[in-house]
DNA sequence: TGCCGTCTATGACGGGCATCATGTTCCCTG
DNA sequence: CAGGGAACATGATGCCCGTCATAGACGGCA
């Protein structure tokens, strides 16, 4: 639990339009915090204390169903929101949020966040704007989910990780992320067995294989045509 | 196609906190739509040109999803933002909405939204509410889409609906809703054919009866066993 | 009144995937 | 190095539900 600084703020695209005095008040009243893999940043139905911006490393943000099952709703890299909609509406956090890697976050008190936006109409504008497009890629993730073959959507969640994080090395395209078979099952809405059943034959098939700090898609062209099907 | 009337702008959540002048000039351009039940009012990969926003009626927000199945992921009663996300990014629209039953519209073109929101913080404040509050409610249905039996997500559907706008009448607590067998099914994320063997199921059961402009819920305990399970 | 399209209904069938169970590998720690 | 836990792997089993097929019910329209 570091303070803050000017110049980690200025990297944040969110806070990029906010005048530099505002960002030095700012900076003295936010906190940075370290979380490891695997540590919980905050939980479904905590009371909504803070407003969080990833700084560093990839968050998941996630929410357990009825049935006790867990599913992942988005994942965020720098410049991530985390907790906006609680925050603002000074709610308890409707999902919870973990580290995926080594991460760390901004942490902003809900009060001094809520009068930072009194005054900034272009902060408004871009918490906006961030929660447009979580909303239309949430709508796109609910329409996939729903009706087609859990291997089809494996294919679609890792040729999205390419596009957006890929890049050619080993062979391959690499995605710099580990996830496991728990996570990926979480994603795509199935149970950890059928997870490792597809992984491990796509692996036997020479399609995409784990490594220790992410993966390697092998054959772009066999998970494009698993898709489309 | 009527224009529209400050009365009727007043009557609308959203715009309440706008000052009387500015309501007269909204008035003035913004125009009225009557749809029919089943009519389009804007399609999937439209170009935004309108924001809408639901006088009277209800009407569903639905998506394909990429095997040409459709699910609903909304739907909005008197009030109700339509085109919000795509009308502030002018981006095209990101699902399509059709009226569920006669509805009106209140349209207004996209500049004129844009102009009229710099002016207004509170209107900015309303939208920000509004779409945090569509977040909220998508994650859930995500998470209750995945991993659940189709009973089950039937049993939450029509909970719900009784707690929405579900009233005593009837025998039973009566939704006045009418919901065709392949509308129940684009809401659970199933076929119509599943929709269908549920619903006359339950209805031989004595646990729910389809009426001509509703459904009527007999055996609310059921329901919730159901969904508890 | 008769035709036809849409919606509802119901059966047969099979496969994908959840569930249960057991075993292996790997890492971490004392 | 032994022990233990977590993640990965793989087989057996069963059933929910998607798919295909057929038929009745209903309403609109000529």
């Amino acid at each position: 639990m570091t303070p803050a600084t000017p110049a980690i703020l200025a990297a944040i695209p969110l806070f990029r339009r906010v005048n530099p005095e505002d960002r030095e008040r700012l900076a003295a009243v936010g906190r940075l915090r370290e979380y490891a893999r695997g540590e919980r940043i905050f939980d479904e139905g905590d009371p909504s204390d803070f407003f969080y911006v990833v700084v560093s490393g990839r968050v998941k943000v996630h929410k357990h169903g009825p049935k006790g099952n867990e599913i992942i709703l988005e994942m965020f890299g720098p410049g991530g929101p985390l907790g906006a909609v609680a925050a603002y509406e000074a709610r308890p956090y409707p999902a919870s949020a973990t580290a995926l890697e080594l991460a760390s976050c901004l942490l902003i008190r809900r009060d001094v966040f809520f009068t930072l936006l009194e005054g900034h109409p272009s902060l408004v504008r871009g918490l906006l704007g961030s929660l447009s497009l979580r909303l239309v890629e949430l709508t796109t993730r609910l329409a996939e989910l729903t009706g087609g073959r859990v291997e089809e959507r494996f294919a679609r969640l890792f040729l999205k990780l390419a596009d957006q994080m890929g890049r050619d090395d080993r062979g391959g395209v690499f995605v710099p992320l580990p996830l496991s078979r728990q996570e990926l099952a979480d994603l795509t809405g199935t149970t950890i067995e059928t997870a490792i059943r597809i992984m491990s034959r796509w692996n036997k098939e020479g399609v995409l294989s784990t490594e220790k700090d992410g993966f390697v898609i092998v054959d772009r062209k066999a998970l494009e045509a698993l898709a489309a099907s």
